[in-house]
DNA sequence: AGACTGAATGCAACCGTTTGCCAAAAATTG
DNA sequence: CAATTTTTGGCAAACGGTTGCATTCAGTCT
């Protein structure tokens, strides 16, 4: 007769519990568990058996106590609203889960204290850190690197393995089907000040222009939200350029909505291009030309990029970067340059 | 001189170094770290700048394995990649966070298997739980709640606290659109045949129509991804209906890109009506007309009502449903009814 | 002044695991 | 068959807190 549900008082089954019904000590069952070829595979069985029936799991709080193993990984990301952060929130869960780890999921509001805290605090809770976009300064984070494994995305520092979507590679290309087109001025469209991917954004937006001999002109900063959008929208209108190379999607679709609002027809009158290709890219109005990145697939890269550091600590045979190739998708927010009409000298 | 960083070897300080370099017991810095009234004030204050010299943090691991307060709250979704979830998450996380608990997050990828065992892990690791679109049985669930404060988000079951987003209670005014547009016959495309709202909201359809006079078709189920909206838009077509409400704004959306495919008009040939107001709905094309939920509060409350349960285990006089009211939007994928051309008799 | 009260602190057990070390049992060897 | 090695399993000490109980020391009451 099963008494398994007899035999729940209340409380969860203990390891002691396990014992006691299988007849040998508690330290024999921690080993059959988790050290299989360290006991005699009759009394394995019979342990096994005895955790099933009592449906034990053993308290990971417990396991962390002694063993230093949280089984537990923090993603920390700087604003859970913003789609581009779902894929790497996605595809680190999944890489987590098929590990047997927990994904603790922490939202610093492009805060440095919070970051900085939610490091300093998660350093017993969680075997390790993935740190998408951090905004904390290179000391810091080589700082906390010392004491908890780190992965960052998007974002490289010295000695810290990183995860890198490689969407400036890719703004040559955008610049090339720009030019292709007809256009001859344009406009970099700024996210955050403190955003790294921002700053190398830039960068080569700039060098790539210079080489194809087009007028550069920036614009911003702007912060990642669709909200921003009007001002940029107004800004890069006012700038006198024809198309322009944004930050992220969700300014361009706000700019797309701020031009349709004012009548401002994309792609006829300004050319748009936003970067990650995120939720909601290829359905807006127009459907906007985009660097796409593999956002879920470096969610996924960093994960096994950690899981690897922390099984063995030691070794110094790892991976430090992956930089993940991305690529231009056209849709409709880009075309034909206009034809100047009446433009003042 | 601060030592700060020189009194750290390598692990971070345990409350028995604070006791050490304070001269007390570690009891009493426990005590004076958690229920101040109960030390000196003398000793309390000695106590707190040891602490924050040594740049103390309690091992949540060892608290919880002697007080078994975890000082996490796990949330259940069943799909990460869908928008409507960013809210709830969004909204527990910024409760949770403000009374200082930890979210963990679970993606149960729609199965009731790994709901169910998800639920039975975080019986020790989570003090509490909240469960979005649950998939479970009634039965699974008061079981569960048997031991672990639970709060329900869209899913009803007798006993369990529950969020309540009240989509259905304001489908009779999208109903009411319709109908002043015209339209006679409308459909309802269906979301998963498990899902506990698409229950409600199709018998909020089909009563509502009923009192309006109008002729209802019912078609799906459908997975809620715009991926589904390819084959609800053919299905929707061919049904003869003018109009349709969606299950949710996710295959609306999908429906809208075919049936730009097929060259087929919104709203002049078909008008159509999402539910929930995800991001995305506003910018798509056309601009959804949904009914808007209040996601990212629905969270919020859910995590309230936990957290009061947690912290006051045995009053009864708990709140036991917050219902969310909802209303329509109206923007423009609904419009006049098409005057019937050409009908097969 | 002696007994009593209450505040402040310390002691030690406990929470559920892991793990180093040792002893008993079994298997191997000469 | 004795000596030696290898398995196997148990004991007990951590891990870092919390908490019931005992203790100490003033201060209060009669």
């Amino acid at each position: 007769m099963p008494k398994s549900s007899q035999l729940r008082p209340d409380r969860p089954a203990t390891i002691n519990d396990v014992a006691e019904r299988s007849g040998v000590a508690a330290s024999t069952v921690s080993r059959a568990l988790s050290n299989p070829g360290r006991v005699s595979q009759h009394t394995r069985l019979r342990i096994e058996q005895a955790a099933a029936e009592l449906n034990y799991v053993p308290s990971s709080q417990a396991r962390a106590l002694s063993s230093g193993k949280t089984g537990a990984v923090a993603l920390l990301v700087p604003d859970i609203t913003n789609p581009f952060y779902f894929g790497i929130i996605r595809g680190t869960q999944l890489q987590l889960k098929a590990a047997g780890y927990t994904q603790l999921l922490v939202d610093t509001e492009e805060s440095e204290d919070v970051e900085a805290s939610a490091l300093e605090s998660l350093r017993r809770t969680a075997d390790g850190v993935i740190l998408a976009a951090a905004r904390l300064d290179d000391e810091a984070l080589v700082q906390a690197a010392r004491h908890t494994p780190l992965v960052t995305i998007n974002r490289s520092v010295p000695g810290i393995p990183t995860v890198h979507i490689d969407t400036p590679g890719a703004i040559g290309q955008a610049l090339n089907h720009l030019v292709s087109l007809g256009h001859t001025t344009v406009a970099y469209v700024s996210g955050p000040a403190t955003s790294w991917s921002n700053a190398r954004r830039w960068t080569a937006f700039n060098d790539d222009a210079k080489g194809l001999g087009i007028k550069v002109i920036r614009i911003g900063p702007f912060a990642p939200k669709t909200t921003s959008g009007a001002a940029a929208a107004d800004a890069t209108v006012h700038s006198g350029a024809t198309a322009c190379v944004v930050f992220n999607d969700l300014i361009a679709i706000g700019m797309l909505q701020r031009l349709r609002e004012r009548g401002i027809r994309v792609p006829d009158e300004l050319s748009i291009v936003g970067c990650d290709d995120i939720f909601g890219a290829d359905f807006c109005n127009p459907p906007l030309t985009t660097l796409t990145s593999p956002i879920e697939q470096a969610g996924r890269v960093a994960t096994t990029m950690l899981l690897e550091r922390i099984k063995a600590p030691l070794s110094a045979s790892f991976r430090k970067l992956a930089s993940l190739p991305t690529h231009l998708t056209i849709r409709n927010s880009t075309g034909t340059a206009p034809t100047p009409a009446k433009t003042k000298d």
